[in-house]
RNA sequence: GGGCCUAUAGCUCAGUUGGUUAGAGCGCCACGUUUACACCGUGGAUGUCGGGGGUUCGAGUCCCUCUGGGCCCACCA
């Protein structure tokens, strides 16, 4: 391919991701692979109705150049994406897009369309057409197509090395079979269960949702000091939840609180509603919470719900799933006040029940002194707008060690065996796996999702028996029980009395993407033999934030399947940050969408921006004044014009004899035995500093000091510079490839055939040289630099002709570049160029070195070269008397002599 | 309350098992258009290594402690 007259950035990744689709570059080849040669990545699949953001953009980028680093040592790289369709995301967005909400009480509509198909409006739930599930489903998988397809562009531009063909969709047919059999093997084997149990339950979304959705967040809140009666008379208990009092079962203090010792064992009574409950005792009560008094309510928190199992106490639940007051009172209500006050409350919310409680008890004196309002964290799912309530339902649980401790030890053994980069992210995963308080809850009150595989015997009242759970065989799946009959039953017996009833709840998303290794790996029958290949995968790389969620639920799928951990590798990246130190996120405003980042700045530049940082450790990015992503571009736009300059030069290359470029191809080794062990220990960006440092001085220096000799005509040392350059622009060309891999591959087709991304990752042995660099190099640049500074310093032109120089150092330094003095002379324009040892002292104590200035008499162009290791002192004083005898005007003259 | 990470130049960050005078890039200042590169080149200035204490011949690095920043968990009467 021609090399252009001005090489390019704009245009690289449309025209390299086109040219890679089309040869296939990055396809898993697996006739050629074996396990050892299989390098196999378990990719994010990112939330598909979500953005793209620059997180994902800094964290794929780090997994790619893992991908393309081992793809170049040989190994087939399988790296698929996915996309995780599931869950609230998509079904809010489609709700909103659509115009839609689901009533499953309506039948499905073939014909139907959508009366909206627009995004970016909210509409009301009440503005909403109500849709049977299966029109609902369907525009979900019409909406999140749409969705991956503007994903892929994105990853496309970006340059991630994804096999295209090795997708999947965490809503497809597959991953429903793969899902459900997964389910129905944990039930099987004892691992899912079902449980009537209080749970967490967010009230708008109207479902359950799992300990590691949720988040805590400040909210506002009140203290009331109720009195209840006791056998001494008033008892002072404080709440922040007056209005769960109806649902109050007992009071409880701590077993040594003395001041309440005495009332343990006996009863007390309700205010207003008069209930008389059990004074108890349990360690949890806190002495100095409060008057030391608490009331237990079913349920007010989750220390409520420990008390009630742990105690053994009835539950008087008051909320819905709704979130408001049921109708009925609690039955241990009987007071006919009692009974009066409840049904002003029945069917008000929280919020409005509890006000008229409290105005109630305050006008009958049993709420005391003032209210103190405070601010205290409250549970919230982390999608929810309102708090969390706890009502008590029937649910399917996945055991997660949550209750069984001999379960935790074998996750904190399996998270032991697997690599973590950086190796402190594992605490993160055992701190999580210790603070389990229960089981995994997987059923969610929702429509969109996985369905869980089961139905339900109905007894002869045609009430479902929840323990006659019949499940489907496995040529079923996948399949949704509210429409799919079991076997041995016919559609007709559906809801009937000795019929049966399909289970309506879904699957957690987690419950799905927690086996993408087998979604993507052909697991439980579909393809034994790519499983076989695949597995224990090489890489799961991820965000920090959710070790809790998709790393460890992984995890514990794994480890009932297999006993082993899925991966060997887990490598996790940083958060985006913006200026202010501030996690990025779009409540905050401060999002920078990734196209347009690309688009501005190029591809490769903001993939060095990402590969800088190094896994683990959290990135800033300014989106005014990205420093960063600027600097990768212009180290891309080094590498074309470096490579370019090489290029051109006409002449044979001829052997490497030359010492300063034997010892460039010395230093070069040393870069790649860096990098690549850099890159083996999954530390990206210390390959790329060592790669990138190497770079510049190969051009600033080296580049700079041959380029007279590579155009001189002396075969030999021309043949020996321009060999030396070609083979280190080769080899810069694949260390740089995983980083920069447009520019990298453009300057590559200008010499090569097939995609450097093939190319075979630099080996020292490759080299034309084998010797050891001396450090003949830097010694020399050195030297580069006292010629350059003493013109800068005389506030010339670096093209300046010398009449002579002399450079002093220790004789070591000296004696490297003397070895170049041809070089060095040409470079620096100087006819007569000298070295001088300078006294022992050298190195270490110069500030009592005696420089002696040299300076050149000669035709009165007095050039002082003064080491590097002279006092400022010296160097002003160099500086200044060089400039005082330069004849400017003369040194024009000579220098308009030469054009 | 428990745990993890983090603090180095104005900014973003390197700094290996403790070892001469702590580095890079950006920014800043000065100079310069040179057989690729103005999306450019050359050079220069810039530090209480967060504070305090300790170990050591020697500490940015190891230990203790305090402080700031970030995150996770627990608490939620």
């Amino acid at each position: 391919m021609a090399m252009p007259e001005k090489p390019v950035l704009e245009g690289l990744e449309t025209k390299w991701d086109a040219r890679w689709e089309t040869s296939g570059t990055y396809a898993f080849r697996r006739d050629e692979a074996t396990r050892e040669t299989v390098y196999s990545i378990d990719t994010p699949p990112p939330t598909a109705s979500g953005s793209l953001h620059v997180g994902h953009v800094f964290s794929y980028t780090h997994t790619d150049i893992i991908a393309r680093f081992q793809r170049m040592l040989g190994k087939q790289v399988f790296y698929p994406m996915g996309w995780d369709d599931n869950g609230l995301p998509t079904e809010r967005r489609v709700q909103n897009y659509y115009g839609v909400r689901v009533d499953p009480t309506l039948p499905y509509d073939p014909n139907f369309t959508p009366p909206n198909e627009g995004d970016g409006k909210t509409t009301k739930p009440a503005d909403q057409l109500p849709i049977s599930r299966k029109n609902f489903i369907e525009l979900c998988e019409r909406l999140t197509e749409e969705d991956e397809q503007k994903f892929e562009e994105l990853w496309r531009t970006l340059g991630v090395s994804v096999d295209w063909k090795q997708t999947y969709r965490t809503i497809s047919d597959d991953s429903r079979r793969t899902s459900q059999l997964a389910f129905l093997r944990n039930l099987e084997r004892g691992e899912a269960y079902q449980s009537d149990a209080p749970t967490l339950w967010d009230v708008t979304f109207r479902t359950a949702v799992a300990q590691a959705e949720l988040e805590d967040r400040e909210q506002p809140g009140a203290y009331h000091t109720l009195l209840f009666t006791s056998q001494d008379g008033d008892l002072r208990i404080d709440t922040t939840r007056p209005e769960l009092l109806p649902a109050c079962v007992a009071v409880v203090a701590h077993p040594d609180d003395e001041r309440y010792a005495h009332l343990i064992g006996s009863e007390v009574e309700t205010p207003g509603f008069g209930v008389k409950v059990p004074f108890v005792a349990h360690p949890l009560a806190q002495p100095d919470k409060g008057t030391g008094v608490a009331m237990i309510c079913t349920f007010g928190d989750t220390t409520d719900i420990t008390w009630w199992r742990e105690l053994n106490l009835p539950n008087r639940s008051v909320l819905g799933f709704d979130g408001r007051f049921v109708p009925e009172a609690p039955e241990a209500i009987a007071t006919d006040a009692g009974l009066e006050l409840y049904a002003e409350m029945a069917g008000k919310t929280v919020f409005s029940g509890r006000k008229t409680l409290v105005e109630a008890l305050q006008s009958s004196g049993r709420i005391v002194g003032e209210t103190r309002t405070i601010t205290h964290p409250v549970k919230f799912f982390e999608k929810g707008d309102k708090p969390l309530e706890i009502v008590s339902t029937r649910q399917w649980y996945v055991k997660n060690g949550g209750r069984e401790a001999e379960i935790r030890d074998r996750l904190i053994e399996l998270g032991r065996t697997i690599d973590w980069h950086p190796d402190h992210m594992r605490v993160r995963y055992e701190n999580w796996v210790n603070g389990l308080n229960g089981d995994w809850l997987i059923s969610r009150q929702r429509f969109f999702g996985v369905p869980i595989p089961v139905w339900y015997g109905l007894d002869e009242d045609g009430n479902p028996d929840y323990d006659r759970v019949i499940l489907p065989s496995p040529d079923q799946l996948p399949l949704d029980p509210s429409s799919d009959v079991p076997a041995g039953f016919t559609a007709e017996q559906r809801g009937v009395a000795g019929g049966f009833v399909g289970e309506v709840d879904v699957m957690d998303t987690w419950a799905t993407s927690s086996l993408t290794p087998q979604l993507v790996g052909g697991w439980g029958g579909r393809d034994d033999e790519l499983w076989n290949l695949l597995t224990p995968f090489d890489l799961r790389p991820q965000g920090q934030d959710i070790i809790r969620t998709w790393l460890f639920s992984t995890m514990v799928r794994s480890m009932f399947e297999t006993g082993k951990a899925p991966w060997e590798h887990a490598a996790i990246s940083g958060w985006i940050l913006d200026p202010d130190r501030k996690k990025m996120s779009k409540s905050k405003g401060n999002v920078v969408t990734p196209q347009s980042m690309l688009e501005q700045h190029g591809s490769d530049g903001v993939r060095y921006w990402a590969a800088s940082s190094r896994l683990g450790m959290d990135a800033t990015l300014d989106p005014q004044n990205p420093k960063m992503i600027k600097i990768g571009r212009r180290l891309a736009m080094k590498v074309l014009n470096a490579a370019k300059f090489v290029y051109q030069m006409e002449g044979e290359a001829g052997d490497i004899a030359n010492p300063i470029d034997i010892d460039m191809i010395g230093d070069l080794r040393d870069v790649i035995e860096s990098a690549t062990e850099s890159l083996q220990d999954y530390d990206h960006a210390k390959a790329l500093d060592t790669i990138e440092t190497f770079f510049w001085t190969f051009c600033d220096d080296y580049l700079e000091l041959v380029k007279e000799r590579a155009y001189s005509g002396d075969p030999v040392g021309q043949g020996s510079a321009i060999r030396a350059l070609r083979s280190a622009i080769n080899v810069l060309l694949r260390l740089l490839a995983p980083y920069i891999p447009f520019a990298t591959e453009e300057v590559w087709s200008w010499t090569n055939d097939g995609s450097i991304h093939l190319a075979k990752w630099p080996r020292i042995h490759d080299l034309p040289t084998s010797a050891q660099s001396r450090g003949m190099l830097s010694a020399v640049g050195e030297a580069l630099i006292m010629i350059r500074r003493a013109k800068t310093d005389a506030k010339v032109s670096q093209k300046t002709p010398v009449a002579r120089a002399v450079i002093e150092g220790p004789s070591e330094t000296i004696g490297l570049m003397e070895q170049a003095a041809s070089d060095l002379a040409a470079v620096g324009r100087i006819e007569d160029l000298q070295f001088v040892a300078a006294n022992e002292l050298g190195v270490g104590e110069l500030e009592f070195v005696q420089q002696e200035e040299e300076a050149s008499s000669e035709r009165q162009t007095p050039l002082q070269v003064v080491p590097n290791e002279a006092t400022p002192e010296q160097k002003a004083a160099a500086s200044e008397e060089a400039t005082q005898v330069l004849d400017l005007s003369e040194l024009r003259a000579e220098l308009d002599d030469d054009n």
